[in-house]
DNA sequence: GCCATTACGCTACGACTCGTAGCGAAAGCG
DNA sequence: CGCTTTCGCTACGAGTCGTAGCGTAATGGC
């Protein structure tokens, strides 16, 4: 996250198993206490390691849990199970898994509160997550054109395109699940693309007809 | 909010004030400072009432700000300008312009992931907020079906869609303007509107189809 | 092998916030 | 006028924060 590959400086290097450790004590610590409960104290406890070593390597709360949480979406993959409906469904489903964890929950949306008056924040996060995450639209999207099951897009067109469907999926995943309250389960998820990808098609076909 | 409306109870009542003054400097603190940086104390300082005059109407910094922020979104009106896709656009533009005010920024997303793990606060945000704005889909999908702009739909099938198109707008418009950091300008907001109507339009049909 | 440099664990500390208790005074209601 | 409840104020223990200081451990350069 923060670590130079070979910073070649003199001294003892700091231990990688530390970094670790932390992280994945901060995940428990979020699961069992929740943000708001969550101290500092209490992670470098659980994670073996002397409170003072946490504060060299992470400013606070807030970096600290962004860089926890971001690891829990890496594991998101995009299958391939023929049809771009599928797909998304797929995919879409994983996310709703995620964050269906209570460690995703409580620390994701505090950190994204927060970072709204703190700028250093708000890029940590998007580059940690939002961003990393964003290939997969690029990739289903690529694909499905190349099935002919959505248009070909102006490359102008394609950036703008691909921000929507970001913020249309994971804000409203993100809205059933923590707002509403209630789970994203595949019939929801089926409706759900089916009107995004109606919408999509629609919307790429008036385009063009313009 | 929480006070009974002739509890007719002896002794000194509350004053009613006294609840205005201590919401409005809590949204105020909330520009200021921010959800992590407010303290009960210095709300209490600004609206000029004792610390123990706040904690015996509020619990705690949750309930409260639940409150300040709740009353925020009670100006959200339908407009009728003729057709759907407009009155959508139009309270999907009022809805972003209320979120990208810092008090409403910074205290709606804390107290979400508050929320996750408390089931009480939960309720209150839903109570409060949500489900006091779903009014806006219900009129408006009832209108537009009158002007034949969306297909009748099942009194069964209703309410589960109306959950869904509540968070497919709240959803996308929370995460465009927090997370991806954009703001929800009229030109994202008729992209969006306009995904978003083809695809129920579409959906309607092709369950009518079935 | 020695030394400069950095990381680590530990303890202690002042500053701050929290939420509550206790008090006397004020404001309604019958 | 009494009863009841609220209000402002002060004070308090408990807990967390982030940092400083110290001795020790682990590296790389000479």
């Amino acid at each position: 996250m923060q670590s130079h590959p070979v910073p070649a400086r003199p001294g003892r290097p700091r231990s990688a198993a530390a970094d670790a450790a932390i992280l994945a004590a901060t995940r428990e610590a979020l699961v069992e206490l929740g943000w708001s409960k969550l101290t500092l104290g209490d992670v470098a406890t659980r994670a073996g390691v002397a409170k003072t070593t946490l504060y060299r390597r992470w400013a606070g709360k807030h970096e600290l849990v962004v860089d926890a949480v971001a690891e829990l979406f890496d594991a998101l993959r995009l299958p391939d199970r023929g049809s771009l409906a599928a797909d998304i469904e797929g995919v879409v489903l994983q996310f709703a898994a995620i964050l269906a964890r209570p460690e995703a929950k409580s620390g994701l949306m505090a950190v994204v509160a927060e970072s709204t008056r703190d700028e250093a924040l708000r890029d940590r996060i998007r580059t940690s997550i939002v961003d990393r995450q964003k290939r997969l639209v690029l990739e289903g999207r690529a694909r499905a054109q190349g099935r002919g099951e959505l248009p070909q897009s102006d490359p102008a067109e394609s950036e703008r395109t691909a921000d929507l469907i970001f913020d249309m999926v994971a804000g409203a995943v993100v809205h059933r699940t923590l707002v509403s309250g209630h789970p994203a389960d595949e019939e929801w998820v089926r409706g759900f693309t089916q009107v995004l990808l109606l919408g999509l098609a629609g919307a790429g076909a008036a385009a063009a007809g313009d």
